[in-house]
RNA sequence: GGGCGAUUAGCUCAGCUGGGAGAGCGCCUGCCUUACAAGCAGGAUGUCGGCAGUUCGAUCCUGUCAUCGCCCACCA
């Protein structure tokens, strides 16, 4: 215990040691157990491939501020770690490593292929949760899963059969968006729209046998070789006689119809669009409605086809330039406006999106939409900010059904086989060797893997066993909370919560806490391409992880983005080492320290506890309404503006006076106390740091992590608070008289207190050895009035209390004068305002009677100090 | 084209569901006071984005405008 103690706390001496002892204890580890009642997360897994970054930081930090929280309140706690296959990013990794290699995924073949990702992963998927050990998240990781390990696995294929049965997946032909980088389709929220200044040509296409033209406007022209057909708006009179007619397609030659549809608008471009069914979403449906054909004329690299005659071989947009220029030389170009317009791009590689018709597999929405809208429309769920439950309600509302078939082969893969000689589709529950139909042999699986989110979607119950009626499915599920990034409502929470309510028939938790990205200091997103990332580990390595956890989750409001600025770390620094210090101090004076009954507590001994008990209180609420940030707040001002500014230098004197023990012995205790319960208060915040004061003290106990959670239990008092809080005043008044009338810092000075009320007096007499010490006196006198005014006194005039330092030779008369009239003009502003509200009849009449009390209260408090400010200056003038 | 968020001290941000504004950093003045100079004590600084409204009273509620940021979106 009598250890020396470093003046400057060392995360890096600590924070290692007390996280592996933590989980060697098995600290972390649940066990489903009926008895208590539960409370579980499940992690967003990271991706494997992934190095830990600040949004898992912020993201990590506020589960294991939670996870650590209600493990203290008695809950059995379950965290639930694990990583994420991450379909196109692993794939993407792996391919690189194989091309360094002068070799390629198709040389090796799929089978070899997916060993060397396996080997990949292997090697490479434990560094994010090594990552997250550093942060101090106090995952079960004996539960530590992986979106692709077998029982997963088992959770997707039920999923994927019982919905293919249900007829809720099918496989067809429409348009998807199809990355020609990547060469994969990916889903509606894999593409970005970015703003891009392109063109607008006008074209001439020539009506059948007319001499008239029909001009398109098209931002697309190399579409143009798959148009079968043209649309104008129904009720547009400039193009009613076209309607029916057909068009020549120039350079194609194909005659294509002109008919009306009423997605048509009017006022943009010539208000005749050229539809390319193949290449456009919009084109498609139009397509469907009218009947047209299809025509793709590009392959999965974006190169133009067979159906492109001589423009097959060309890249899109080479074959958009030579295009426009055969357009341009056969006379029919008759316009090229420039044009800011949305183009679509690939989330992970931005290249421009090809919408393609292609044959897909796609999860129908609508059904599993409607139930998922209804939980959050009726509050089984809420979004903690609220306002991110519109975000959801918006985008399911209007959702198209879900391509999830990806050409890729790091993945699930489709549990769909095809029988090559009658053609029949097999899906079941176990891999199919003969065809049920014909009694073929010849079965071949679909080469497509699913979207990654189609298995992340299962997470809450497909890490607990499921489809298996396990334990801990019974205990854990639903889970309490869960907590994620707002950029991931749409990929992943949302898909969650409608297949949850497919197969669990339950919401996966009754609350979603979303929180902000951590941004750079300009306010920008971190990227590798801009190269402002920050690397958590290192602020770690420099600061430790406790002032990293405590300034992510501080500072600003729920649900907003975070600002990073290096600058709040020194700030957290400096308050973790602040405990430290304060903490520090404890120990010294408790060394002799023996538990037993207490003496008589003086007023701020009541004041302390009533405010841990405040603080107590006021954490406990912040935390149940997932507002970590005030929490933290509130922490802050206790520990560093109450408990180290005020009662260890109360604190002091009767510490240090070894004629009265027993007075020492009451202040240990409550030093003890306050500090031993608001390291408990402090420990989710800051695991390590309260981990190693905590072994530091006098307690018994193997780790504070598994300590109960700090409870109200009668400290509170109103009076003390209030009294205490007259007593700081005085000490305030008087160390503001000494700094402004130029006191040495250590010389003591008489104090003159004039308080006529006879409780103000009592509570005077009371704090009178604190203002001693604190505000350096060497005598002090209270009375209720003064027969004989100090002369050459300094003062101050409070509610109820004036305060008088007879400075003798020392006092600058002038300067008295002036803070005195100075202090006379602030009083009366104040006055006049008070003065306003209560000669308003309104406010009379209107304003609640207890806050009249208090104005009028106010009104003559000020009106005294005025008075007694005046009486102050005239003898200043007489002296 | 919709929606959301932000706009408060020089900077970064709080402000707990309307009674008259706070912190940290920075700045100024003193202090190495035996827990802490990563500290202590004291101090200065704000038409709470503009305008209008509701109210006895608005930083907080309503409307509107402005600037910035984000999300969504099938105008080719």
């Amino acid at each position: 215990m009598s250890k020396e103690l470093a003046k400057v706390y060392d995360p890096k001496d600590v924070e290692g040691k007390w996280y592996s002892y933590w989980e060697e204890k098995g600290f972390f580890h649940a066990e489903a157990d009926e008895s208590k009642p539960a409370f579980s997360i499940v992690m967003p897994p990271p991706n494997v491939t992934g190095a830990l970054h600040l949004g898992h930081a912020i993201d990590a930090t506020i589960q294991d501020i939670l996870t650590r929280y209600k493990r203290m309140q008695g809950f059995n706690t379950l965290w639930l770690p694990g990583t994420d296959h991450a379909g196109i990013a692993t794939q993407a990794k792996v391919e690189e490593q194989l091309r360094k290699e002068g070799t390629n995924k198709d040389e090796l073949g799929r089978e070899k292929f997916l060993d060397r990702v396996w080997d990949w992963k292997k090697q490479y998927g434990g560094r994010i949760t090594q990552q997250l050990r550093r942060l101090g998240a106090s995952c079960d990781w004996s539960r530590e899963r992986f979106t692709m390990d077998e029982g997963c696995s088992k959770a997707v294929r039920e999923v994927f059969v019982d919905l293919y049965k249900k007829g809720l997946i099918y496989r067809g032909n429409y348009i998807v968006n199809w990355c020609p980088h990547c060469h994969t389709t990916i889903s509606d929220i894999e593409v970005e729209h970015v703003d891009h200044e392109g063109h607008l040509w006008h074209i001439k296409y020539p009506i059948k046998d007319s001499d008239e033209f029909l001009v398109v406007a098209t931002t697309r022209p190399e579409t143009m070789l798959g148009d079968t057909g043209v649309a104008v708006h129904p009720e547009d009179e400039r193009y009613t006689h076209l309607v029916g007619k057909k068009v020549i397609l120039p350079i194609v030659n194909r005659e294509i119809p002109i008919f009306a549809d009423d997605y048509v608008d009017r006022e943009f471009g010539t208000g005749a669009v050229k539809v390319t069914p193949a290449h456009d979403p919009n084109d498609f449906e139009m397509g469907l409605r009218h009947h047209l054909e299809q025509i793709r004329v590009m392959d999965k690299e974006a190169r133009m086809n067979d159906n492109a005659g001589k423009y097959q071989g060309m890249d899109r947009d080479e074959a958009r330039k030579a295009i426009v220029k055969e357009l341009d030389e056969l006379g029919v170009l008759v316009k090229v406006e420039t044009l800011q317009h949305a183009v679509g791009e690939c989330y992970r590689c931005s290249t421009v999106i090809e919408p393609m018709v292609s044959q897909q597999w796609f999860v129908k929405m609508e059904p599993l939409a409607k139930p998922a809208m209804e939980v959050v429309q009726n509050g089984r769920l809420e979004f903690v900010p609220e306002r991110f439950s519109k975000i959801y309600l918006g985008w399911l509302e209007n959702i198209r059904d879900w391509c999830i078939s990806r050409q890729l082969w790091w993945g699930h893969r489709i549990p769909v086989w095809y029988c090559e000689d009658c053609g029949v589709e097999i899906c079941e529950k176990e891999d199919p060797t003969v065809c049920p139909k014909c009694g073929s042999t010849h079965l071949k699986q679909d080469p497509d893997v699913l979207d990654t989110w189609f298995s992340s979607g299962l997470w809450p119950f497909s890490t607990m066993g499921w489809p298996e009626q396990t334990p801990e499915l019974k205990q854990f599920y639903p889970t309490s909370v869960l907590v994620t990034g707002r950029d991931i409502i749409f990929f992943w929470v949302a898909r969650m919560i409608f297949t949850a309510l497919e197969f669990m028939k339950e919401v996966p938790f009754p609350k979603v806490m979303i929180h902000g990205l951590v941004l750079d200091a300009q306010g920008r997103k971190m990227s590798k391409s801009l190269g402002n990332g920050v690397d958590p580990i290192e602020v770690i390595e420099q600061y430790g992880a406790d002032t990293l956890r405590f300034m992510l989750i501080t500072g600003n409001t729920p649900g907003n983005d975070l600002r990073f600025h290096p600058e709040r770390l020194d700030a957290t620094r400096n308050f973790a080492n602040k405990i430290w210090n304060a903490s520090r101090f404890v120990q010294l004076n408790l060394e002799d320290y023996q538990e037993g009954p207490r003496g008589e507590l003086k007023l701020s001994d009541r004041w302390i506890l009533s405010r841990y008990e405040a603080t107590v209180s006021a954490v406990t609420d912040a935390l149940d309404r997932f507002d970590l940030g005030e929490a933290g707040h509130l922490l802050y001002e206790f520990i560093w503006s109450e408990f180290c500014d005020w009662y260890i230098e109360l604190a002091k004197a009767r510490l240090y006076d070894k004629e009265h023990p027993e007075a020492r012995h009451t202040v240990q205790s409550i030093l003890f106390e306050v500090i031993e319960g608001t390291m408990r208060l402090l420990h989710p915040f800051m695991p390590f740091l309260t981990e190693e004061i905590w072994h530091n003290l006098p307690v018994q106990g193997e780790s504070i992590m598994i300590q109960t959670w700090p409870k109200v239990g009668g400290y509170r008092a109103e009076d003390a608070e209030q009294q205490m809080t007259l007593v700081m005043d005085v000490i305030k008044a008087v160390r503001n008289i000494r700094a402004e009338m130029n006191v040495q810092p250590g010389k003591k000075a008489e104090i003159i207190l004039v308080s006529p009320a006879a409780d103000n007096q009592r509570v005077l007499e009371r704090g009178q050895g604190d203002i001693m010490h604190l505000a350096g006196g060497s005598k002090i006198d209270i009375v209720a009035a003064l027969a004989e005014k100090p002369a050459q006194a300094a003062s101050a005039v409070l509610e109820g209390v004036e305060v008088y330092l007879p400075l003798r030779g020392l006092l600058d008369l002038e300067k008295e004068v002036a803070r005195v009239e100075k202090e006379i003009a602030q009083a009366q502003q104040e006055l006049k305002r008070f003065e306003g509200k209560l000669n308003n009849p309104g406010f009379l009449a209107k304003a609640p009677e207890q806050v009249v009390a208090k104005e009028r209260e106010k009104l003559e408090g000020t009106k005294s100090r005025i008075s007694a400010l005046e009486v102050r200056l005239q003898e200043l003038h007489e002296a």
